[in-house]
DNA sequence: GACAAAATCACCCGAACGGATGAGCCGCCC
DNA sequence: GGGCGGCTCATCCGTTCGGGTGATTTTGTC
């Protein structure tokens, strides 16, 4: 919606500094062509100007379509409190129960099951396949299967990535 | 030559591709300057390759086509015949790029150095080895040489437990 | 200038991961 | 009872990752 209008102003704007463009290298043109090379000069400051605001299109067109990341705030506050275990325990595996419920809604949105949430909980403790398989007690076959269909789900290629998009989306804390 | 390859190759591009450009522009300009009226155009022209090159380079520096993949709820829940979830706004989950700065202090209590710590950033976007490479301008060997170092650091095993646990000291947001 | 730390790049090799595919079992629902 | 979705397990294969080692260049400091 706004980011379809603001698409549009951009166009809009970029075809009128195109054409102030022409207008300013047209003007140039009878100014600068006495000194008869200045020809390269000119279309030099034209790539240097339209680099530029390539640049700036390409951040436009990246940025700021982020806006809307919504977090929830109580999914994020109901899976948060485990992090206060420091840099103390290195590979210490805990209880297989995550203290943390999903927001089932999410889980809708996404159609992630629950056994595949609980994948999730786990991979999100940074934890292998391996290690996953032992804490549900099942085998890595089945972690790798419950991953491969949560990487489809949310849209990801690797683990790293689902964590994060897990994270920004308040599936997990 | 080797050491400055990869970071200067994009300058050096630059370079040749104007480089390359100017050549053009000077064979054209003696074989479309009978047309008197041509110059307009291949300023255009310019306009627009360079406007190409710009979005490329600001692409290249923010982030690498994580695609902002907007999930389609009603594709991934297939078989769920409850349409009541219309809302499809708050999936657009992309991987926003960390502008943030790291907490000084913790990274010398952890012994590390900037250049790790930005490394550690991209990594925390679930970005792989090349795609960190990429957008950090070197080999994907020198990424494999800051993660160890990270890892030992870290005092983890993976990159996803080295996420986790920079994640819960507050290394990154 | 010497020195230390950081940063960069390279190679090898085993382990882990990811994709594709197929299959069997179970509970639910029409 | 047949279909469906979820859960489980398996195999094969290619890619990525991580560990180890060594090397050079850059940078900051004394």
């Amino acid at each position: 919606m706004k980011a379809k209008r603001n698409r549009y102003a951009l166009l809009l704007g970029y075809g009128l500094a195109l054409g102030g463009l022409l207008s300013l290298m047209a003007w140039l043109k009878y100014r600068f062509l006495v000194a008869d090379h200045a020809t390269e000069l000119y279309v030099l400051l034209v790539a240097l100007l339209f680099t530029t605001v390539g640049i700036w299109v390409g951040l436009r067109f990246t940025a700021p379509v982020v806006s809307t990341a919504v977090v929830d705030t109580e999914a994020v506050s109901t899976a948060a409190p485990e992090a206060n275990f420091q840099q103390k325990v290195p590979l210490e595996v805990p209880l297989a129960a995550p203290a943390c419920r999903p927001q089932l809604e999410l889980l809708d949105q996404y159609g992630i099951s629950p056994r595949e949430w609980e994948v999730l909980a786990q991979l999100s403790r940074g934890l292998s396949n391996e290690e996953i398989a032992e804490q549900l007690f099942v085998s890595t076959n089945t972690v790798k299967t419950h991953l491969s269909n949560l990487y489809v789900k949310l849209d990801v290629k690797r683990r790293t990535q689902a964590v994060e998009r897990a994270r920004s989306a308040g599936l997990i804390g």
